[in-house]
RNA sequence: GGCCCAGUAGUUCAGUUGGUUAGAACGCCAGCCUGUCACGCUGGAGGUCGACGGUUCGAGUCCGUUCUGGGUCGCCA
């Protein structure tokens, strides 16, 4: 037995009794004639007691050793409040090394999280050491095993679907895999199990769920992992789209409160269609947390003397600026420019009447009108975002999002969710003129095939995070052929591409939906990370490379031979 | 692939208008210290200023190219 005890675990009641500790070295303090060693483990950080030097020979920080001696009671003035094991320290007789470790670390530990990352991917094994990113990475395990048991609690079961699977053609792109024993042709790794889900479905599971890993060839965000991620995946037979949203509202609501202690939204959560999050939040993952809203002055303007802005969609934030410096205007200006806007217009608002260039324009009976309308006071500040429709929406949203920052508007203390619903099922491509399926052409359109139609497809989302996505699926065939051939796909294109699924709906398909919920991005969530990579234990860097393993690498000759490829010179 | 930002000691950073030998903190090494817990004190080592090219009497600093990383847009059924 290599160790008696974790170095967490030392109490009153072990005082006097001689016992081993293994752990990291992770501080040394000198003092001469008596020498103090932090012990620490997974568990904690133990005091050790040294009074002759030579036990330190060989010693480094971070190198791993056996500590064995006598557990004392503190003196009353040097117990530590702030260590579990404060009350005690352990009086070393015998300390080895077990494992040496060099006297010049890449980083400190303790600071490790504010190293370069790429220094720190390549060293992942010790920035995993940071306490910090330690826990991340236990309340991990501990969500993961809690979303577990909570689908099971709700009737679901779990069920492996395959890794090495087919190409499929919509989506994002595949991470490819050669076959060896089929010269020319590769395996898929999944984007989601979505078709394997709907299949089981078919065959008669009525609540499925998976912790799923994904694969999508995409580059990195702030939010989204390159390479893969983790998914709890579920599907219900027999359901509409409110079963799948009790399902998420139960386990998402539990899961926050077990494991965080902020104030999270209660069951049921709000519903905003998407056109109504567009307009009003700019975006269709809106960070409720933040009060402002958007306005929408198109109509307004359409017969105000601005020619600017006359006939073209208008959006407007009005917000308290009082006592914000020019500054305040200035960087705002900046930001706007820097996202792509041409400018930014703004009024404000003071001893009674409006400020700024665009006032000339507006009789006082329109500015009595918006003051009225919109409950404008002393102090306030309009800003006015003009673009076509996407971009004037999607501005507005950057710009709502950046004054909340600014202002800190945003109550950063809760956990703020709801369901964006009714996502339009087709979208026009502006290059082809033609609609495109704007999610997923498996959605169960809400009515008959129209270039307007909503999908029964929605997102959670929490904090400006998309939480989840999910839909009520297509069964039908005869209606997943109309949507096909509405965006100009025959039904050969989906006895091609989508063959299981279609025949198997041929057999008796029960009318499904369900939801897939990125596990990370609920992680970030619940520990309030910044980067997503930080709830990660060996992620990819942003370029889809590990610098610890070296992955992407080259291959053998052999391995390329066997799998029939010949790279291009 | 586009755009923005960054790259100076092991780490995090400062470095003014281009001007003497490029600094600080932490870490590391040596010495001192019997109660610290991010111990303290004294001293020391440590730099191709990402790389290449250019302008200049002189470049960490200016210009060009390039590499690396981060963010963002495209992309993400």
């Amino acid at each position: 037995m290599l160790r008696t005890h974790t170095c967490r675990e030392l109490r009153q009641d072990h005082i006097g009794q001689t016992v081993t500790l293994t752990g990291w070295i992770a501080a040394i303090r000198d003092h001469g004639g008596v020498m103090f060693v932090d012990l620490r483990d997974h568990y904690g950080v133990t005091q050790i007691v040294l009074h002759d030097n030579s036990f330190l020979n060989g010693v480094n920080k971070e190198c791993t050793a056996s500590v064995t001696g006598t557990v004392k009671l503190r003196d009353a003035d040097t117990i530590n409040d702030k260590l579990e094991t404060g009350l005690i320290e352990l009086h070393a007789e015998s300390l080895t090394v077990l494992g040496a470790a060099k006297n010049m670390l890449p980083f400190e530990i303790e600071n490790s999280r504010e190293v370069k990352e790429d220094t720190r991917l390549k060293y992942r094994f010790l920035d995993l050491r940071n306490s910090v990113m330690h826990d991340k990475l236990i309340l991990r395990s501990k969500v993961i095993g809690f979303l577990r048991s909570e689908m099971e609690r709700l009737g679901f079961l779990e069920i492996q679907t395959p890794i090495l699977t087919a190409s499929s053609p919509e989506g994002a792109r595949d991470y490819l895999v050669p076959s060896r024993r089929h010269a020319g042709k590769f395996y898929a790794l999944p984007q989601a199990p979505q078709q394997f889900k709907q299949l089981l479905m078919v065959s008669g599971f009525d609540k499925y769920f998976q912790i799923a890993p994904c694969f999508r060839d995409e580059d990195a965000r702030q939010d989204r992992l390159p390479g893969e991620f983790y998914q709890l995946d579920f599907e219900l037979a027999f359901a509409e789209q409110s079963d799948v949203f009790a399902v998420a509202e139960e386990v998402l609501v539990n899961t926050f409160k077990k494991f965080t202690d902020k104030p999270v939204s209660t069951a049921p959560f709000r519903h905003i269609p998407y056109p109504e999050a567009m307009l009003r939040y700019g975006t269709d993952k809106p960070d409720l947390r933040n009060p402002l809203e958007i306005i929408d002055l198109s109509a307004f303007f359409a017969d105000a003397g601005f020619a600017a802005f006359k006939g073209k969609p208008v959006r407007g934030i009005a917000v308290n600026t009082k006592g914000q410096p020019k500054s305040f205007f200035e960087k705002m200006l900046d930001f706007a420019l820097s996202i792509g806007m041409k400018g930014l217009g703004y009024l404000t608002r003071a001893d009674g009447s409006y400020k700024g260039p665009i006032e000339k324009f507006l009789s006082a009976e329109k500015q009595a009108w918006l003051t009225d309308t919109y409950n404008i006071s002393d102090g306030d500040t309009i800003f006015f975002i003009s673009d076509s429709v996407d971009l004037a929406n999607k501005f507005a949203g950057q710009i709502r999002t950046r004054l909340g920052e600014t202002l800190n508007l945003i109550d950063t203390e809760r956990y703020e969710f709801c369901f964006i619903v009714d996502f339009p099922m087709y979208e026009i491509n502006d290059e082809t003129g033609k609609p495109d399926f704007m999610h997923n052409p498996f959605s169960m359109p809400q009515g008959d095939i129209a270039p307007d139609v909503l999908a029964f497809q929605y997102d959670t989302v929490c904090n400006g995070y998309e939480l989840s996505s999910g839909a009520v699926r297509n069964h039908d065939p005869e209606i997943m052929k109309r949507a096909f051939e509405f965006a100009g796909y025959s039904e050969d294109v989906i006895k091609e591409k989508f063959a299981a699924l279609y025949t198997a709906f041929q057999y008796g398909a029960p009318p499904h939906a369900g939801m897939a919920i990125g596990i990370e991005r609920l992680l970030m969530l619940a520990t309030d990370s910044e980067n997503i990579r930080e709830v990660v234990a060996f992620p990819l860097n942003g370029d889809a490379r590990d610098p610890l393993l070296g992955a992407p690498s080259e291959v053998a000759e052999l391995q390329l031979r066997e799998t029939h490829i010949r790279l291009r010179q």
